[in-house]
DNA sequence: TCTGGGGTCCTAGGACCC
DNA sequence: TCTGGGGTCCTAGGACCC
């Protein structure tokens, strides 16, 4: 319900007086929907679903767009609440937290627990506006699960011993990690529910599932969790797609898309001070096949420049490959390194192949110089030529 | 009913190294 | 003289999550 919350607040006239409320993509575009309100998932309405069939599900609902810089503004709200509430506080997604409260276990029972949360879910609520769900366990699948019992917005804990006997209610379909592939693979063998899979030995699941899914799957029906609770794990990742209001046809069309795409992803490395190693460039033909093609370099890059000089190459190997109309083109950054780290190894510039330190400079005073004057406020000469007749731009702009 | 955008993790095969 | 074994890194694709 998070992003629905959001909307809500952000428009209280509009969008916050409307019970039957869908987040997500325009009816005429191709979007789907991010989230529902209850009433509207009452008519069948799932996230991931295409706007235009929750529509027809639910004709009367109003579709807004998803709010996202007010969803990351909101969430670090809610994260800076319960970091007052333990010590450690693992963001597991934009609407989703764990918190370790190990220690605090020794105070009382777990009876301690219920109340605690729901004090934790009131000052939420009070200071981030935010209602949230709860769930306590002794691990992180079981404390997930629970919190799929506390919704909505409700607290349930989950008591010390009692995890394995608290996973018996659920179908296999309900634990986290278990999607539509490996569900249908498991219903193929008669296997429905956690108590069906309970009986299986681990012999068994192994053989059918392979090693690491078969010991994964018979830990996790049985409540056991190895993974911790991390509070600051670094990014692996940084990305920038976009599916197109229609297919796109012309090479030089898809290279200014891919062209501002490496703008926003440039832009988050150097904001998030990091450098990638490996390019990759992602394009979803027009039947939806989707293929992609990635470059590691010697020397990681931050620049815009560079990000869209490789993937401009890597984006003409897969349209030799195969050339249909586009529908989805995207450019992602991995192999990440901190820039200072990395920085110290930059002895000989000269041998530099990716980017020159004049390319870094350039951006990181573009990047400042948007900061205070705007987006628009310099443009790339690529994207300005087609821009000499905007409004929004005055002479001094320019 | 045509299918978003941001991520993480896993697997399999090949190149390469000692 | 038919062709070891262990390891890392890279690429492409896919499953899965919110």
């Amino acid at each position: 319900m998070f992003y629905v919350q959001v909307a809500m607040l952000l428009d209280p006239e509009g969008a916050g007086r409307e019970t039957l409320l869908i987040v997500g993509g325009t009816p005429s575009g191709r979007g789907v929907v991010t989230s529902a309100s209850y009433p509207v998932r009452a008519f069948g309405v799932r996230s991931g679903m295409p706007t235009g069939q929750a529509l027809r599900l639910c004709p009367d609902a109003v579709v807004v767009p998803v709010p996202r810089g007010a969803c990351l503004e909101r969430s670090t709200q809610v994260r800076a609440v319960l970091d007052e509430w333990s010590p450690v506080v693992q963001a597991a997604s934009i609407d989703e937290f764990y918190l370790d409260l190990s220690g605090t276990e020794r105070i009382p029972g777990y009876e301690h627990m219920e109340p605690l949360a729901q004090r934790m879910r009131s000052d939420v609520l009070r200071r981030a506006q935010i209602s949230v769900s709860i769930g306590g366990g002794g691990t992180r699948i079981v404390a997930k699960l629970a919190t799929s019992r506390a919704k909505p917005g409700g607290v349930h804990i989950v008591p010390t011993g009692g995890e394995a006997d608290f996973m018996r209610q659920f179908r296999l379909n309900d634990i986290p990690g278990v999607g539509p592939s490996l569900g249908a693979s498991l219903s193929r063998r008669g296997l429905h529910t956690v108590v069906d899979a309970l009986e299986v030995d681990e012999e068994w699941l192994v053989r059918w599932l392979g090693d690491a899914r078969g010991r994964w799957l018979h830990r996790r029906i049985r409540g056991i969790d190895g993974s911790s609770v991390q509070a600051h794990e670094p990014r692996k990742s940084i990305s920038s797609e976009r599916t197109f209001l229609e297919d796109v046809e012309g090479d030089e069309e898809l290279e200014d898309q891919l062209f501002k795409l490496a703008l926003s992803v440039g832009h988050s490395l150097r904001r998030a001070s990091l450098r990638a190693r490996t390019v990759t460039v992602k394009l979803r033909d027009q039947d939806f096949t989707t293929r992609s093609a990635a470059r590691t370099l010697d020397d990681a890059i931050e620049s815009d420049t560079a990000l869209f000089q490789v993937g401009r190459a890597l984006l003409g190997e897969l349209r030799r490959k195969r050339r249909r109309p586009a529908r989805l083109l995207g450019i992602g950054a991995t192999g990440l390194v901190t820039a200072e780290r990395e920085g110290q190894f930059e002895i000989f510039e000269s041998k530099m192949q990716g980017e020159r330190d004049r390319d870094r400079r350039v951006n990181r005073a573009v990047d400042q110089l948007r900061a205070r004057f705007g987006e628009a406020a310099v443009l790339p000469g690529r994207i300005a030529g087609s821009k000499r007749e905007d409004p929004d731009l005055d002479g001094r702009e320019r």
